[in-house]
DNA sequence: ATAACATATGAATGATTGTTCATATGTTCA
DNA sequence: TGAACATATGAACAATCATTCATATGTTAT
């Protein structure tokens, strides 16, 4: 429990926070680049659209790994795809992701 | 295995990715951002300096919790924190931190 | 020195998650 | 229709991780 002296502060932030639900939200959206193979398979697809098993031999990784982790990117709106006959092409949804990244790798870079 | 006549495609951002330990760094940084209850730490150190009982008090959890999250937050250089008597204040490292937070939220919200 | 308080940390536990194997679904071409 | 290929998905396993309890460390005041 915060002090006396600290009880007015305390109730001022909790009352500003935004609701739980959505910085549950938030954490779930990062959870997303947490895991390196998801970051070098977004790194991937900032060049160009790409079909899962180019991504695959990109990453050097299993054609099951890398669909279960696209999976996962598109369930968070991170990814599209586009179906061209037998193949599956994966791009990103949006520039937000790239400028996310840029300021990850700053940050670590600082 | 991808195409033929995609190996070049391939090779080329093969040869363009970020090196695999910085893609593995830039992962270990999201990672702390994955998780809910860090994610209220830090936008409660939005406003302001604050000690680990006051945090405790905010996100409603355990002053035991707070402060292994904490811990975490300080190895991946989010927060900092300054001994005043028997408390120590936590407080966020740069703002680099919010404005990824920001462009978290853009995304979710879109 | 001791009591009271704030913070940090180790061990234990339950839950989540990434990867793989095997297999199913979907698509093209003969 | 059937063979060949690309992708998706379910089950299983190992590894990682967040939380809690109990306790240690550090600080102040008496």
């Amino acid at each position: 429990m915060a002090h006396e002296d600290h009880q007015d502060i305390v109730k001022e932030i909790k009352e500003n926070m935004p609701d739980a639900d959505t910085l549950f939200e938030l954490a779930d959206f990062f959870k997303v680049f947490g895991d390196s193979t998801r970051i070098r398979i977004m790194c991937a697809l900032f060049k160009k659209e790409l079909s899962v098993c180019c991504i695959a031999d990109i990453v050097g990784m299993e054609q099951s790994t890398v669909s279960h982790q696209l999976r996962i990117l598109r369930q968070e709106n991170l990814v599209k795809v586009r179906r061209e006959g037998k193949q599956s092409y994966y791009s990103l949804e949006d520039e937000h992701i790239q400028k996310i990244f840029e300021m990850g790798l700053e940050h670590i870079l600082e």
